[in-house]
RNA sequence: GUGGGCGUAGCUCAAUUGGCAGAGCGCUGGACUGUGGCUCCAGUGGCUGUGGGUUCAAGUCCCAUCGCCCACCCCA
């Protein structure tokens, strides 16, 4: 049998509707603080990722699903969401026309790692990115509209982690100190880590080994390196999450793995993740859109996970949805008049759902049973003779018969 | 790419030192001829992931391979 492939899924009906739910809430916040959508090629140019992510990362260097197509051009599968934004936005002359614009997307994105709890090889984002504004305040509200996904699809347990990765004036700084130190303490780091000193020296930061973490611990804090404006910059993004009551959590030691960040970083962590724990991240770009050939704009942006966050909401139960009225006809004729009283009911809006299957009074009321119905329509000989249909509430068992003519009239009361 | 765990019915799982592949749930039908749920009864269910090997005999032992899960790594 032909299985999907590693790393992939299907998402089934049951899970669809969790999928939904969450793509409205977003949808319908980004579009309560002015986002607009776009949608983006799921290839683009191999060279895109290779400018935008860095070509020192990981994603990059082993993750990436690239392929010649049969003019010899070099494609990958999108692995993420903000490099594609981005050219978009330029290729489409968006800072000629407007040098302030808001952007959200939603899709699948695709990586080659091995998968685990939280991880796949095709996944799915939602995320926004906004080019233009260098406010710090922009940054809040960034990390505010997370905050109010988080809060309207009832998300607790949440931790916000941020961080300032400084500009290119002060993180040479900080990482021509952080190199010395670990230098000094080479012997104590784990062997990746010690990899990881000579091509990127930042990674080491949010190793996981209690060594490694112990001698970052002793390191230099890139809040100490910040210079006037980026420090400023963090200190207004901090004091307005206080304004907005957004508990947050500074991390010094916090890192990305795109080589774009720069100033403010962020994570939202949840406790039910497993070891991949991040369900939404992000932060300033300030100089992605020059790097990729445009003008100097800045930008800022996140991605949430929405596999991640699909298994942090199936931890609690899915609210109560209205229950659909199923037809049972008994016999040929009972389907042949059926088809049209259902049609009619459609016709204003009446949700009706037959299975299609011919088979005993019996076993269709135990179908319509098993599928939650409230009601249920029977159509039989006696029925029909009489121009009337049997209307039966299968919670308490009543039933009424209805003639056709005042079927819409009276089920226009429960729909 | 590395490490550990696991692959038996649609699902959850049994199967003694190698000895007839099972149960519960589900599904279909009946008890109840045009009335579901509860109960009882019956039926349906399998190339034991795949391919080799050892053996009189393999779900069980050995090798290979594929897949799933978890972790490293990395990240949403």
């Amino acid at each position: 049998m032909i299985k999907a492939p590693t790393g992939t899924r299907d998402i089934l009906p049951e899970d669809v509707k969790t999928w939904q739910r969450i793509e409205k809430t977003a949808g319908e916040i980004f579009t309560l603080y002015g986002y607009e959508e776009i949608r983006t090629p799921i290839f683009e140019s191999t060279s895109l990722f290779q400018r935008s992510i860095g070509e020192a990362t990981d994603i990059v260097e082993k993750e990436m699903y690239t392929f010649k197509d049969k003019g010899g051009r070099s494609l990958t599968l999108r692995p993420e969401g903000t490099a594609p934004v981005v050219r978009a936005y330029l290729e489409h002359q968006f800072p000629q026309r407007d040098q302030f614009q808001k952007f959200y997307y939603i899709g699948p994105m695709f990586r080659y790692e091995r998968p685990q709890k939280g991880r796949f090889r095709q996944f799915h984002q939602v995320g926004i990115e906004v080019f233009g504004p260098n406010h710090p305040m922009i940054d809040v509200e960034v990390i505010a509209i997370q905050w109010r996904i988080f809060k309207e699809l009832d998300v607790s347990d949440l931790k916000v982690k941020i961080n300032s990765l400084g500009c290119e004036k002060c993180r040479p700084g900080y990482r021509k100190a952080l190199i010395e130190h670990l230098k000094k303490n080479r012997e104590r780091l784990c062997e990746t880590c010690q990899r990881r000193l000579e091509r990127n020296p930042l990674r080491v930061l949010d190793c996981k080994n209690p060594g490694c973490q112990q001698v970052v611990r002793e390191g230099p804090k890139i809040t100490d390196y910040l210079c006037n404006d980026c420090r400023e910059h963090m200190k207004k993004v901090t004091d307005g999450l206080e304004s907005l009551k957004i508990p947050y959590e500074v991390d010094p030691f916090l890192v990305r793995g795109l080589d774009y960040y720069t100033k403010t970083v962020f994570e939202f962590i949840h406790t039910a993740l497993g070891a991949q724990n991040t369900v939404s991240a992000g932060g300033r770009y300030d100089n992605l859109v020059e790097e990729l050939g445009g003008p100097e704009i800045p930008g800022i942006g996140f991605a949430l996970g929405i596999e991640r966050l699909v298994l942090i909401l199936n931890e609690k139960g899915l609210p109560e949805e209205k229950k659909p009225l199923y037809f049972i006809p008994l016999g040929e004729e009972a389907i042949k008049e059926g088809i049209k009283i259902m049609e009619e009911l459609r016709d204003s809006g009446i949700p009706v759902i037959w299975t299609g299957k011919v088979a005993s009074i019996k076993a269709q009321l135990r179908q319509a049973n098993k599928r939650g119905a409230d009601r249920v329509l029977i159509l039989g000989e006696s029925e029909i003779e009489n121009r009337e249909i049997k209307l039966k509430d299968m919670k308490e068992g009543r039933e009424e018969v209805i003639k056709w003519k005042d079927l819409k009239e009276h089920l226009r009361y429960y729909f």
